[in-house]
DNA sequence: CAAGATAATATGTGCAGACATAATAACCAT
DNA sequence: ATGGTTATTATGTCTGCACATATTATCTTG
């Protein structure tokens, strides 16, 4: 007979009482110490299971007031940023790229003032295009910090992508990623095989360490191209 | 004197470790009981902050074979799903929302397939303009299965949006969300004073009762909108 | 009655120990 | 060598206890 109380089988049971409406949005739930006397357990275990739900927004808890259900309560997402060779081989087909572009050059003025460059100051530029098969998949558009990643300048993305040569070889940082909208300009439509103005879902990721921009990567996706997860 | 082992810096000490690059993308960390015995701390502690990390897609665990820093570590972003309400003011803008439709009728077919209902039956239509000021902010496209939730069809979703009343009327459930760029139709874009075939970035929920579709909703954001986080 | 001090309390976290489980490594028989 | 069995081991989780900390509730005092 397996163990009957693990902070899963807690987790289910709480999120059942929730979803069954025995304790609507905005309502306080028991105690720690009573759910542990009520389900045969711990205190610490209750504590797990709870903290979880709380961490996925599903409870909100705080000392001595105790621990409601939220009133808001399908509020975090956590989509995975898949490498993209991972994403394209997933779906069944094989992935390539293409380095388009790859030599020093002067950003444009909004890149160079997110990536806090000096106007005017040169960087890495490389552009890649990611095939699904023999179809466009997406354009990677990358700019790198000359100053934090030197070695950069002598990779050979060619071979490996720039986005996995960064991985491999820059710690893990802290950085910002939005999502947004765009319309196709010339160069995007010819390069994705796509019509001039079409709709592009597009992934925009600044990546420093320490304060200091690493990279600013700009992926454009196909058209039709749905970014998708569980809630 | 503070505790000096929390897990809390536990975290900080190995993620230090990981940008530093003395633990670099791939390589094996000591075992649990190692890292308690060099911080000084419980196994459980170690466990804690480990467990966390791996959590956010930096390490990469499995039992026997060890604990490794992940290859890809840049993997995961979670999303704030904010009500559209909140986020308006917290922008500083007031929030106000015009209900355009409210009334019976026939689902297009790729809505009813998603959402599991018969062809030809009809679903409860909500279609809200959000506003920031006076500006168009987003448009919400709502169909309601009538099955699931019949005190929809007589609430007033003029006063309250169709998406507080579901939250607070509706137990918390799961559900798929899918964000994706589409070219504004010609409705669309009159709706939010925007040009026709303009990139709108817009975001699919759908959401679930027990296996049953309760909601689907479009929501269409005005030309220009990030939607953006840390990682 | 109001403002500030004090007590009460729910969650937050740490520890030591135990057993569970998955996956590798070692071993053995063929 | 090879395939299958067994031992080993790192993480996974639970328990029971203790104390920390943030709030709320209460009590005191002017």
């Amino acid at each position: 007979m397996s163990r009957l109380t693990s902070y899963r089988d807690i987790k289910k049971m709480v999120l059942d009482r929730i979803q069954s409406g025995a304790w609507p949005p905005g309502a306080l739930i028991p105690r720690e110490t009573e759910l542990a006397t009520e389900f045969g357990c711990a205190r610490a275990t209750i504590n797990r299971a709870l903290r979880e739900l709380a961490q996925a927004g599903i409870l909100e808890r705080r000392r001595k007031a105790g621990t409601r259900v939220s009133m808001t309560p399908v509020r975090k997402a956590t989509l995975d940023i898949p490498l993209i060779r991972q994403e394209v081989e997933e779906s069944g087909a094989t992935h390539r790229h293409r380095l388009l572009i790859c030599k020093m050059s002067v950003p444009p003025a909004h890149i160079a003032a997110r990536m806090g460059l000096p106007l005017e100051r040169t960087a890495l530029h490389v552009q890649t295009l990611h095939m699904a098969d023999s179809a466009p998949y997406c354009l990677e558009d990358r700019w790198i910090n000359p100053r934090v990643a030197p070695e950069a300048l002598s990779a050979d993305f060619a071979t490996l992508s720039a986005n996995e040569w960064l991985v491999q070889n820059i710690p893990i940082s802290a950085g910002e990623i939005a999502f947004l909208a765009e319309n196709a300009s010339a160069a995007d439509a010819e390069i994705l095989n796509a019509a001039p103005g079409a709709a592009l879902f597009v992934v925009e990721r600044l990546t420093r360490i320490a304060q200091e921009a690493v990279t600013h990567v700009r992926i454009a996706y196909r058209p039709g191209y749905r970014m998708t997860t569980g809630i």
